[in-house]
DNA sequence: ACCGGTATGTCAGAATCCCGTACATACCTA
DNA sequence: TAGGTATGTACGGGATTCTGACATACCGGT
């Protein structure tokens, strides 16, 4: 039960294009058009994407009879006469996707549908130090759970692990807060206790896919998707494709240089952007300047402090925005995804943090004749890297790209 | 259960798979699997590319006939028996690709064979401050001169150019030395006076182009090509395709911050990686500590002093490895390319400087299973980017993917 | 000289997919 | 009721790849 990829390997295998390759990334491309654009009829998308309605049709077909979408009733468009179009959108009852966001100490699976809509979810618990085992039956458990709600079977498992994973092989490489996973196979483990293909992604990456599917970066061929809290990760998502490196690396901006005279990181180096942009940051700078509740800072307490109108949390705030904005301008001059979608601890900031932040960014990139970085924060209550988990088991079966 | 799209985003079509597309894409990666191997049987083709050897025989013959490709002598494998294969290679009398390299007060072009080999060159000088008309009759003038030594007609022309470019478009959009040439549609200019299709790009992409096609890159899936000299830029090539922002932004990591407290760089922004390692920030180094010709210093200058035992020129040397080093951490940590070819005035350091580049920067990278990043140097008379521009006519008319 | 073994290149039929045209359907307006 | 418009579908055609079978070419042994 663990055959699914058709191992996108780096390195030899020259793969070529086939008929049958084509017709699987259409289908994936026109799913994504319904996710990006809402209920599309036929015509719409023939439009959309310049072939024929019979192309459309034909490639729609399987979709339906798969009951994976569904036409909806017919609905009079804009113009005068015609026949009415009827849109397709993902069937209610479409087999839905499971979906495992897994941290240190902590588990949350969810039953999502195709259309990004939660059916269930249940989360459990364990010590941090718990053997490999325990983890893997508290997945599986958590799994079971949520999969016991539905009557049709789900289309695979798709979880999200914070840590240095392999992808390809569904292994946890290193997992900083939870040692005892170092080496585990948990994609093929699920797999054998559950009976479903499992996709086992970073949780930044995952994260990334949340965002494309039901997040700010629908419809958005290339954007960055940075998660900032007591961490920092980025997953991106590059011309229409979410960028993985070999054996999964990539994504680790929070390790990048900004500061090389700086203070020294957790990983040993200095001046990593980690160490100017993280909640233990704030949390520190709060402490020097003697902010109340300084050890227990975060981006809410400081953004209403400094709307309160404190001088030393608004400087505090702004230079917060000012670090946040450094990683961001890196990335925008190495890759220049144009979006930035920063998820975390930070997102409480609200509209004062994040006009801030984008401010400072476009003050230090060159004026183009392109508008500059936009930046966005993510729902409060994050379920985006949930999302992005069931997310990546629909773009494992439709890939985007040949 | 739908939110509503508030920009329907039908600006950006979805664009979907064809049969003729994938033909092409086919004919794609065959061409690069025989750049990165050399000659190879259809037989071969196929068992590297998993198709029965029927397929690749009907994707080569267009090739053949076209004149792109040509079957070799009959050439005994190892196997002892069976009919002796015929190796595919490039004809020596394929249509050839024009290239030109633009750089303030310079231009180069050449005439290059399909398999990388240069049939012509010719280069012309003209005044930095020129207008933009003077500048495009020269670079007519030196394509005209390399295409005139050739009887088959060219099958396009792509141009490298300093500064920032829309490669949809073909126009320069800005360009810091050469003011004049701001706007200038270079592409359909040329295009016109020239008779051929034209490909416009920005030179580290380019260079990172060359690389893969005749250089260090030849066979790799993710690679970084780097510049650094009077400035510093980079080309990505990223899972089999040259990484390009929204209108052809992207690969400016010369003005990624690094020593936020460091000193200002000429676009106004401080501590810039271009402010550490380039070869002013060399230069003034060496003013400072006093060494010999510090105002003329190349790295070659400094290789050889360091070698020959000054110790202010030893520990400056190493400091230039720990700067460069910064910038490749970066974007190893970023993008985990694995590979980084750097060109330009750094070659010159040799192995000393490729290996002191190469510790400093997996001292930096936590350890991985997989290797840490290799650092590569381009050679030191260097037609990368001139290849590149040629690539660039192949990797345009033979798309990699779709 | 002859024959089996092996590997290469090619041919023909089938399957898959997209394209273009034409046609049936459905709704509006006059 | 007739005309117009837009949607969805059926059919033939073109392009590509897959499968199986076949001719070719060379080696080694009898």
């Amino acid at each position: 039960m663990w055959p699914p990829s058709e191992t996108p390997r780096f390195g030899q295998p020259t793969v070529l294009m086939t008929a049958v390759k084509a017709g699987r990334v259409n289908q994936g491309r026109v799913l994504q058009a319904l996710h990006d654009l809402g209920p599309l009829s036929r015509a719409d998308l023939a439009r959309l994407t310049g072939v024929s309605r019979a192309t459309i049709g034909s490639i729609v077909q399987p979709l339906l009879e798969g009951g994976l979408l569904v036409e909806g009733e017919p609905q009079r468009g804009a113009a005068p006469g015609g026949k009415p179009a009827r849109p397709l959108w993902f069937a209610p009852d479409s087999p839905p996707l499971a979906a495992v966001h897994l941290v240190p100490g902590w588990v949350e699976a969810a039953l999502v549908r195709a259309d990004g809509g939660i059916l269930a979810v249940a989360s459990g618990r364990f010590r941090a130090t718990a053997p490999a085992a325990t983890v893997v039956d508290c997945v599986v458990d958590q799994l079971n759970a949520v999969l016991a709600g539905s009557t049709a079977r789900a289309l695979g498992v798709g979880i999200a692990v914070g840590g240095i994973v392999e992808s390809t092989s569904g292994t946890i490489v290193a997992c900083n807060l939870m040692p005892e996973l170092s080496g585990l196979p948990l994609g093929p483990l699920v797999s054998e206790r559950i009976g479903l293909p499992v996709h086992l992604d970073l949780h930044p990456r995952a994260q990334a896919i949340g965002d494309r599917w039901s997040g700010p970066g629908r419809g958005e061929q290339s954007f960055a998707s940075i998660y900032i809290g007591e961490a920092i990760g980025a997953g991106l998502f590059l011309n229409g494709a979410i960028h993985c490196g070999p054996a999964g690396a990539g994504g680790e901006v929070g390790h990048t240089v900004v500061d090389i005279r700086g203070r020294t990181c957790r990983c040993g180096q200095r001046g990593c952007w980690e160490t100017v942009a993280t909640r233990d940051w704030l949390r520190e700078e709060a402490a020097r300047l003697r902010l109340p509740a300084a050890r227990a800072m975060t981006t809410a307490l400081l953004a209403g402090l400094s709307a309160a109108g404190d001088a030393d949390a608004r400087e505090l705030f702004e230079r917060y925005a000012h670090n946040i904005a450094l990683g961001v301008v890196n990335l925008q001059q190495i890759l220049a995804p144009g979006l930035f979608i920063l998820h975390g601890d930070v997102t409480a900031g609200g509209e004062a943090l994040r006009g801030r932040v984008e401010r400072q960014a476009r003050s230090r990139l060159p004026a183009r004749s392109a508008a500059g970085p936009q930046i966005t924060f993510g729902p409060a209550h994050d379920r985006t890297t949930l999302l992005g988990a069931a997310g990546l088991v629909l773009s494992r079966s439709f890939p985007l790209v040949g």
